[in-house]
Order: C-alpha cells, then sequence, then structure tokens
DNA sequence: AAGGTCTCCAACCGCCTGTAT
DNA sequence: TATACAGGCGGTTGGAGACCT
C-alpha cells in the first residue's frame, strides 16, 4: 500500500521501526506524536506511532491469555459502563482497551448475549458488592485509604502498575509530582466516607476513596510546573 | 490433502474533546 | 472568543492462522 515517497506508511510494523518509535519516544516521552512521527522518519502517522507504542512497545504490558480473573473484571465493568474500554482497561494494568475490546467482541459478547437470553447475565448482586472484584488492586493493609486513587493517577500516567509494584513515596520526589501528590491527598481527604467527591468515587468495606485519576491528571500537572 | 469458513487481533478510520494560539 | 491542531476513544476492517468438512 506505499505509493510516492511522501505517502504514509501502512500495515504490520517492522522490527526496525519499533525500535525507533521506542527510542524516539524515551527521548521524547508519550507526547507530541506528530513530532515523533516525523521526526523518526518513518512515514507512519502520529496516531500510528502513539497506536503502536500503547497497544504494543509500552513497558509493562502483560503478555499471554486474558486470566478468569481478569475476565470475571471485564464483564463486571462492562456491565456497570459498557463500551467504555478505556476506562475498563485502567482497572485492568498491562491490558489495553484495544485487547479489551477485542477480547470481548471474540469471547464475551457472545456469552452476553446468550446469557441475557437466559436470564442469568448481569453483575449479580454478590459480584458487585465484592471488594476484590471491584478494586483489585486492594492492598492487604486497609489503614491506607489511599490505594485506589493512587491506583487510577499510576495508570492514567501510563504507568501500569498496582500499589504492590508501586513505590507510592517516589511520586513526590519532583516538583510537578510534590503538586500532584498534594492535590491527590486534598482530594482524598475532602472525600467524605460514603459520599464520593468524584462520579466514581465511594465507599467500600469501610475505605473511602475517590476517583482523583479522572480529574487529576499528570499530564496537566505538568504544566503547572 | 484441499478448499472453505471461522476466529482472533493488529491496525486503521473518523469523530469528539481538550489545548494552544 | 474563534480557530486550528493534537490526542483520545470506540467502531470497523483485513489478514493470518486455526479449524472444519
Amino acid at each position: 500500500m506505499e505509493q510516492g515517497d511522501n505517502s504514509l506508511r501502512k500495515g504490520p510494523w517492522l522490527e526496525e521501526e519499533d525500535e525507533q518509535l521506542a527510542r524516539l519516544v524515551n527521548v521524547f516521552g508519550e507526547r507530541k506524536w506528530d513530532s515523533i512521527a516525523i521526526i523518526s522518519g518513518l512515514r507512519r502517522s502520529g496516531k500510528s506511532c502513539r497506536m503502536r507504542w500503547l497497544n504494543y512497545l509500552r513497558p509493562n504490558l502483560k503478555r499471554g491469555p486474558i486470566s478468569p480473573e481478569e475476565e470475571q473484571i471485564i464483564v463486571q465493568l462492562h456491565d456497570r459502563w459498557g463500551n467504555k474500554w478505556s476506562r475498563i482497561a485502567r482497572s485492568l494494568p498491562g491490558r489495553t482497551d484495544n485487547e479489551i475490546k477485542n477480547y470481548w467482541r471474540s469471547h464475551l459478547s457472545k456469552k452476553a448475549t446468550q446469557s441475557q437470553e437466559e436470564g442469568n447475565f448481569h453483575c449479580n448482586s454478590n459480584a458487585s458488592h465484592n471488594t476484590e472484584l471491584d478494586f483489585p488492586y486492594q492492598t492487604e493493609n486497609p489503614s491506607n485509604s489511599c490505594n485506589l486513587a493512587y491506583c487510577d493517577i499510576a495508570q492514567n500516567d501510563g504507568m501500569m502498575v498496582g500499589p504492590d509494584q508501586y513505590d507510592l513515596w517516589s511520586l513526590v520526589e519532583s516538583p510537578y509530582e510534590t503538586r500532584l501528590y498534594d492535590h491527590w491527598m486534598f482530594e482524598i481527604s475532602s472525600g467524605e466516607q460514603g459520599e464520593p467527591k468524584f462520579g466514581g468515587g465511594g465507599c467500600h468495606n469501610g475505605w473511602n476513596y475517590s476517583e482523583v485519576g479522572e480529574s487529576c491528571m499528570l499530564g496537566s500537572l505538568w504544566d503547572m510546573s
């Protein structure tokens, strides 16, 4: 599908293209995709570069089949949010929205249709109140009411990690991170028990949380510093 | 073994939103 | 405030491999 010298390349990525893109992203970060596309000399669109990075090259991506636990989470969150794949993906570190979308279409949509016809496919009350299913990254320590919001922030910054893998305090080591941390702690402490400050927040099993990630993203905070 | 069909998934497309000027 | 541009998102497509007849 290549034409003249000025035409953009399409189709599968070559190994050399992947390497070149990864180099550029490591230098410039996950932003300015059009610029990265031009500088790289890959003759790919910025969108194509972004897609390739997010869905394939990004570190910490999980490979391999979706586990039954992940499937359960997908089903549950889809039941709650519908086709909000990127939002669902935020709850599954290492999985991409594209991957989840594909998995849903190929594995779960039929199941859902069948079960709905049988009247038993729905987020049942047991599942919807199961903290582990709702919030898979909750740690063993319930005294830390920040886990959920913290996890969401990490994912919004493209760091696909859970609290058990990530050093919470490393967030406060640079100026912008300090602002993020201050903002985050403020939002957390502003939420009242059982009364979420943001739409996605709430109180589960005595835990208080708010989905700070939706209103406080690192990208915008960078610009504040 | 060969041809047809199905499944999966990487990649593209177009629309929408947010941000910069 | 208006406009242009970049990025994000969900829907769709096309190709490769698996499976079936």
